[in-house]
DNA sequence: TCGCGGTGTGTGGTCGGACCATGTGCAGGG
DNA sequence: CCCTGCACATGGTCCGACCACACACCGCGA
């Protein structure tokens, strides 16, 4: 199921993964519970232990499984679910080759944000589960993002915080995955870009401004204004970092 | 830095990782070129093999590099750039935990592909370059559907490439693989779905109809009737085929 | 009886070595 | 000059071993 298209022979790790992956989405190994340890996949398959091992590696890569040494409940290869882990490891080395431009990574950016801050203003007008929450979470973030004496890299982290928050509210996990993925694939550049800016202070409080504007759209359910405000947000950044 | 946030003992595969993700950013090498052996690689690092293959062996299902064996150029393991393979792994194995609905893949597709079809009207209208192109070959695709006889796996894949076409003239390389990803995902519910409707002959018919309106609407430069038309087109059919 | 520390056991992590299949490049023979 | 066949490099697979770790159990002492 892992090669596109291709069908030749087919590497043993690959069944294996075909396995897991089977065994998986027949819930036959559901979210927090553990996998048959290497020894005994081996033997059930009957092949080796290597083989074994690389399956569960990609599976490791991917944010689907998480290995632990040991015994106990914390020990062997337990299925969790970090979808942003394999997203944003995909992402940040497609923009390592080269093939994948940092343009690109920042206007789908502004894109899956733009939407997510929309849904968000609508689920703040419906006053629907949870969004309250999210927005008191985002104006405590805000609060601590005040603080002039906060260093460049936790205000980045109170940042994204910020950001997520939003795009959490907006309830889609794929999309919530792919900008967790994002955010961390373009981590360097941006921490690369704060370097490079004129003032720090200075583009601090135009962010904090450009916040607060997405965060009173967003809580007035204003879904147009919301979007604008964090696109204008994004570019206005990206430009100024020239990433 | 493929381990979110946490730092601990690292492994060595992931020292390995962490020594070819750093090689293949600085352009030690390129796409085409070839990565040292398996063998040297673990020498040089002063690591096993067994090690050094786990490292490869995620690259592989990342879609960063390509194993080949033999000799010659296309032998060893090679810089290639298969973005859509790691996406659409990633995704279909979280849809496959169960917590990455199936609906929140189908919203995400609106999304991308609305504003993939936008940005193609605004191409069209720019004239920009390789955009003729493009619409020429959505026409052809969109010819052989009209085919009566054509079976209905040959007309997905078929209707799979004339959406793709709109994605790769809108020019965003990670939207691209995000949809290529999204779509190789959601292929087996899709075809599950074709079994379950009333009438294929029906449906295609219709399929076809909304195509043509998708077309039309970007050759006519017209991004929001584009986009009302991809969206209208791909959530009728998520919706009549159950997914 | 209760508490505590040592030990047993199962887990992934790592290593070294071995053999196989495959595809290329080269050298030798025709 | 062409073609055949061998040598070699490469990834694919397997085996066996040992280590570090963390929990679970058991026996000892208070």
């Amino acid at each position: 199921m892992l090669r596109g298209g291709y069908s030749g022979p087919v590497r043993t790790h690959e069944r294996v993964l075909a396995y897991l992956e089977e065994g998986i989405a027949a819930g036959r190994w559901g979210l927090g519970e553990r996998l048959p340890g290497e020894r005994a996949l081996a033997e059930d398959l009957g092949v080796s232990r290597p083989s074994v091992r690389e399956a569960i590696r990609v599976l490791d890569a991917l944010g689907i499984v998480r290995p632990g040494v040991g015994s106990g409940p914390n020990a062997g290869a337990v299925v969790i679910d970090r979808p942003a882990a394999g997203l944003g490891a995909a992402v940040r080395l497609h923009v390592a080759t080269g093939t994948l431009p940092v343009r690109d990574v920042v206007a789908t950016r502004v894109l899956l944000e733009s939407w997510a801050v929309a849904q968000a203003a609508e689920r703040a007008t419906d006053l629907a589960p949870g969004a309250a929450a999210h927005l008191e979470e985002a104006r405590r973030l805000l609060g601590r993002m005040e603080d002039d004496d906060v260093p460049a890299a936790e205000f980045l982290e109170l940042d994204q915080a910020f950001h997520l928050e939003f795009v959490r509210m907006a309830g889609n996990v794929l999309v919530e995955a792919v900008m967790t993925g994002l955010r961390g694939a373009i981590g360097g550049y941006v921490a690369v870009g704060i370097e490079r800016l004129p003032s720090w202070p200075r583009t601090a409080a135009r962010l904090r401004a450009e916040h607060r504007a997405v965060l009173d759209a967003v809580g007035a359910g204003d879904a147009a204004a919301a979007s604008a405000a964090v696109k204008a947000h994004i570019e206005g950044f990206s430009r100024e970092a020239g990433v």
